[in-house]
DNA sequence: AGGCGCACTTTTTTT
DNA sequence: AAGTGCGCCT
């Protein structure tokens, strides 16, 4: 990398001299480009690069990085050993490494959905249907999961956590006070059952590997200095989306390591997640030694992008104190295109996408960005009907998908046979077996020293199909490549996962990715903790080598973080998404404000903001005590930062008669045979 | 009792 | 695409 092509302020943070440095840098202002800049320098500089440590939030934004290393650092050994990581990877590695310090030797990675069956498993043990009837389900499994978590990772008691989570905005302390007690006396024995179960059954679930490496090191002096003298320097991108349990875990290392962290409070979407935005702000009390930077000037949209962005947070209460300018000048005004409908919206936009693919521009100059998945699925089919190809970021990833999670179900037996989600999966996938059966005969395992009893119990119970176990021995005694026994297990469950899945042809096809990606990987074991802690982006990666480059990016705004494009449209931008419905504080709602922001300045040239029609759009259901500018973020624009599109609509629906159309033709048979 | 198909609603965001 | 509720079948 020339260091001559940073700006001042870049350069300054890059080759900063000091312990700790915060850098506060708005949207577009040279993030990346200054941690690259900053890992480079250290490495020029002779720090060992195994002892700088990169941390992200998504691995696809931390492999960025440390490929944009590489390849600005002209592929040097020194560059090539430098490693991104997200927080959930590295306290990973820390614990691969270090089990048997945490209490911790043998123990199996749970995912999302796991983690809801065992929290359901649970539920079910401690109520049983009846009771659940008698006390209304004031609280759903679901939601004891999500109030657990927000609570391990905001570091806050359980009443704080149901207040927030499962509570509506109110004065009303004793109906808080009440209703808390209430949600807790069924909650507590749920999530006991819950913590035994993980214990005994060697499970940890995404917080606990945060939770885990994060006490162990701040209550042991002695580990944390052999751990974190093992670091010079950790660099964290997006900081404003730090929750307090990873602060926590950061604290351990700022005696031995220099701190320095990109992030943007602007930017703060993540408080579902336990981040809180104001956090970066206390920065400098919570760290000591520690200085603070900014970025300012932008480098990736036009100044029409910018005013909107800017009219935007200054409408808030909050003072972001932020005002972005663009160093490329003024260009086109943003566009809002009123829609009358989601279709129309794609009709909209994919018009505009062939017209300019008409002109010479690329596919992959074109983002489309979405609040919610669900909220694109309109225009992802618009897309397959009219032939434009595309990658879509944040979806369902493989690992998520049903019949992938049928076939991994095999392998996480063999690989660890106590693993009861994975029987439970696995054995209700059978004909004539559902949750109580599967349940009975798992209880019947429970002497069971290795595969073979665990089989033994199944044939004992003598099931009508006995591919059932036949299937377990037959992938047992294949002693091959991973790739090879997914080979197997599909091939053995194709007649019951073809009756089980509608559009199997389809679903299969993904089995090849699956093997692709199977065949980087030495054992099970392997392949099974890397694709937990991690799916998605060994897919996209995948994605990108195998399919075209030349692709319409679809994205949620939590996703497209980082990504930017010439062109960007973002759907749905009304009431019920732009707040979503869902967010019921001012919090709630001042971040569905940063959700916009963040989505307003992807854009580099064009932007379309995709409206509607109709003056009452999405009905709010908690409408109630929304100021007309919460309500609305587009409630009282200026005329003159916009270009209103609101082109007419062509009517299909011209009137006609039947009868004055004598068809007397059956198409089906008008063939020339001869 | 347990399994299963059918119609129905509901769907934030991520490691 | 997945969860829920309901009724029917074994």
């Amino acid at each position: 990398m020339d260091f001559n092509t940073l700006n001042k302020e870049q350069l300054q943070a890059a080759t900063f001299e000091g312990k700790h440095l915060l850098v506060l840098a708005g949207a577009g202002t040279g993030k990346t480009r200054t941690i690259i800049a900053r890992a480079l320098y250290l490495i020029k500089k002779g720090i060992n690069p195994s002892r700088i440590k990169i941390l992200s939030f998504t691995k696809k934004s931390a492999n960025e990085i440390a490929s944009r290393i590489k390849i600005e650092g002209k592929n040097t050994p020194e560059t090539k050993r430098i490693s991104g990581s997200t927080f959930h990877s590295w306290c990973m590695d820390i614990i691969t490494k270090y089990g048997k310090l945490f209490g911790l030797e043998e123990y199996s990675c749970i995912d999302e959905e796991d983690r809801l069956s065992a929290i359901k498993i649970a539920y079910g043990k401690v109520y049983d249907k009846n009771q659940q009837k008698l006390n209304n389900i004031i609280i759903k499994p679901k939601e004891i999961l999500e109030v657990y978590s927000y609570s391990i990772n905001t570091q806050q008691n359980l009443s704080t956590s149901i207040k927030v989570k499962c509570l509506e905005n109110t004065n009303d302390t004793d109906y808080l006070i009440k209703k808390t007690e209430e949600i807790k006396e069924i909650a507590i024995p749920v999530i006991k059952e819950y913590i035994d179960y993980k214990k005994s059954r060697h499970y940890i679930d995404y917080d606990d590997m945060l939770k885990i490496v994060a006490t162990v090191l701040k209550q042991n002096e002695k580990l944390r200095d052999l751990i974190s003298s093992q670091y010079d320097h950790i660099l964290i991108d997006e900081m404003q989306d730090t929750n307090p349990l990873q602060w926590m875990l950061i604290e351990s290392f700022i005696d031995n390591c220099h701190l320095f962290c990109v992030g943007d409070d602007a930017q703060s979407i993540y408080s579902f997640r336990g981040a809180d935005f104001k956090s970066i702000h206390s920065f400098k009390n919570k760290i000591p030694n520690s200085v603070i930077y900014k970025l300012e000037e932008n480098y990736r949209s036009t100044q029409d992008i910018l005013d909107l962005s800017n009219w935007l947070l200054r409408k808030s209460k909050l003072d972001y104190n932020k005002q972005l300018r663009s160093n490329r000048g003024f260009g086109e005004k943003p566009f809002i295109k009123l829609a009358e409908d989601d279709w129309d919206e794609a009709d909209f936009i994919i018009n505009d996408i062939k017209n300019n693919i008409h002109n010479g521009e690329n596919y992959r100059a074109h983002m489309i960005l979405t609040r919610s998945m669900y909220g694109c699925r309109t225009f992802e089919a618009a897309c397959i009907s009219c032939d434009i190809p595309y990658i879509l970021f944040g979806g369902i990833s493989l690992m998520k998908s049903a019949h992938v999670r049928d076939v991994f179900s095999v392998l996480r037996i063999i690989h660890n046979h106590k693993d009861e989600l994975a029987w439970m999966r696995y054995l209700m996938l059978w004909e004539g077996i559902g949750e109580a059966t599967a349940s009975k005969l798992i209880e019947r395992t429970l002497d069971c020293k290795n595969l073979h009893n665990y089989i033994d119990v199944i044939k004992q119970k003598g099931f009508k199909d006995s591919n059932i176990y036949t299937l377990l021995e037959k992938v047992i005694s294949l002693n091959d490549n991973v790739d090879t026994i997914i080979d197997l297990i599909v091939s053995e469950l194709e007649i019951i996962m073809q009756k089980k899945y509608e559009n199997w042809d389809r679903r299969k096809n993904d089995f090849n990715a699956l093997k692709l990606v199977a065949k980087r990987s030495t054992d099970i074991q392997e392949f099974i903790t890397k694709y937990i802690l991690d799916p998605i982006a060994e897919l996209s990666e995948l994605e990108t080598s195998t399919l075209s480059n030349d692709v319409v990016t679809i994205s949620t705004i939590h996703s497209a973080k980082g990504l930017e494009a010439k062109y960007c449209y973002i759907l749905g931008v009304y009431p019920g998404n732009y707040p979503s419905n869902r967010a019921i504080t001012d919090d709630d709602i001042e971040e569905e404000r940063r959700c916009l922001y963040v989505a307003l300045t992807r854009a580099k040239d064009k932007l379309f903001l995709m409206s509607r029609i109709q003056s009452n759009y999405g009905i709010r259901k908690n409408n109630a005590n929304l100021t007309e500018n919460q309500s609305y973020f587009l409630n009282a624009l200026p005329e003159n930062l916009v270009t209103i599109i609101d082109n007419p609509n062509i009517d299909f629906n011209y009137d006609f008669n039947d009868d004055d159309y004598n068809i007397n033709i059956d198409p089906f048979n008008d063939f020339d045979f001869s």
